[in-house]
DNA sequence: AAGTGGTCTAGACCACATG
DNA sequence: ATGTGGTCTAGACCACTTG
């Protein structure tokens, strides 16, 4: 009907494999990141994009909780649909660095340093809700990636006679399990903390570092369905090869 | 029809405030943290849930899909939906602690060590996009809480004397500007990096602690809707005054 | 009163899996 | 062939804000 002049209306394909409301999530996101509508700016009303786009209420919906959920636009009831500003304190990190060090099936391997039942020192007695002097599954392990140490591992299980150790139960100590977590059904939650530290004689020995120089360490407590814990230890990670990274605000992929 | 014998089985409060998609979730998380759905073990069928709630295949879907972005289950298509067991590369963390330590509005305040227009060194220009000895705005700060120094930082700024510095853009350095990020209209994105690191002598001074203590660095560099790099700096804050933590599992609360 | 976000329905159709 | 997840429709009704 008319010519087909320059539009910088994105448009929604029916016939790809993508879905509508990740087509439409796309499309605002790429005019965001435009440009086109600024950090404070007003998108345009929800009956405004079923017409415009010839999509139901509820997939646009569906496309819209998205980007909240995504942190780029934010709504209020009545008002409208406003992009969202960019926020230090809405950066998040996850552990995918460290997974890749340990993941890479490339040339990486376990050294068992130490493995023992022995009586649990106060600290870990308190950790994992014992009486002090009960056994525990204590071990120390080494692990090697292209011959070079990376990730040291400092881990205590609990041993309970009348609670028999099975196989996944052990995973749960062992690196790559609990990195992959191929399927842990005897572990119900974990909490996991991460800190800043230097390294000591022993640690600095057995990563090949000097003594005192900095590194991550991350502390790990696991707790089975009764919402005992079962599993309490520790990860150290030469701060040289580990690096926490993060994007924040309007990216155009991600 | 039936006596009503004891029930395990919550049902959606329709006259409830909160709607039934999230009541739905709660229920599924509950039922799961109480061991009646293990890792591994597979839902109802939703076609079943809508029978069993009296609701429509929409809110329940819409009801599995948040059960799937929070990491509790997966769904194959045609087979079923499956919880989830524990998977450490899935934790994952955010400031909200750092920024607690500085949005404290009770005693807190940012003390001004440095700020001037000085040509970019080396470093600063690379990571700014200049040409070296180009001019900058460069800015230490010292944020005290309670009187005690908890974080240190050290920044650069664009400066382009063709492009006037606004008060918004001086907010991307101010600290807590860019914690509450209150409408950031010309920054389009960051980048961040947390690194393990100890201090030096300078800022061990600042800050009060042993040199070579442990302490987190904050990187971040922030963009404009060119896509230029604007602002580059970094935080420091000693390691005892900072902890990452981050929930991972199947919790009844969150 | 009009506009806007928010929830929900009762189906439809499709793609995939084999309970 | 049946059951399952996945998407989408074309409305309805409600709560909220004030364009």
């Amino acid at each position: 009907m008319s010519v087909s002049t320059a539009k910088d209306v994105l448009n929604i394909d029916r016939d790809s494999f993508e879905p509508a409301y990740l087509q439409l999530v796309k499309i605002f996101k790429a005019q965001i990141a435009a440009g086109k509508y600024r950090p404070g700016a007003k998108l345009p009303s929800e009956a405004v994009i079923c017409k415009k786009y010839g999509l139901s209420p509820m997939t646009v919906r569906r496309a819209i909780n998205l980007l909240i959920d995504q942190g780029v636009v934010r709504t209020v009831q009545g008002s409208g649909t406003f992009v969202k500003g960019v926020k230090l304190s809405s950066s998040s990190f996850n552990l995918q660095e460290l997974m890749e060090l340990i993941q890479e099936e490339s040339d990486t391997q376990v050294k068992v340093l130490e493995m023992d039942i022995t009586k649990a020192s106060p600290e870990v007695a308190e950790r994992l809700g014992l009486g002090s002097g009960a056994n525990v599954i204590h071990a120390r392990r080494l692990l090697l990636s292209h011959g070079h140490p990376v990730v040291y591992h400092h881990g205590h299980l609990l041993y309970d006679p009348q609670r028999p150790i099975v196989e996944g139960e052990l995973d749960v100590t062992s690196l790559r399990g609990l990195f992959s977590g191929a399927g842990q059904t005897d572990i119900k939650k974990g909490l996991m903390s991460v800190q800043a530290v230097t390294l000591g004689a022993q640690e600095a020995g057995l990563l090949k570092r000097e003594q005192g120089s900095p590194a991550f360490r991350l502390e790990h407590t696991f707790f089975d369905f009764d919402d005992r814990p079962v599993s309490y230890g520790w990860f150290v990670c030469p701060a040289d090869r580990l690096l926490f990274t993060a994007k924040i605000g309007h990216w155009d992929e991600e």
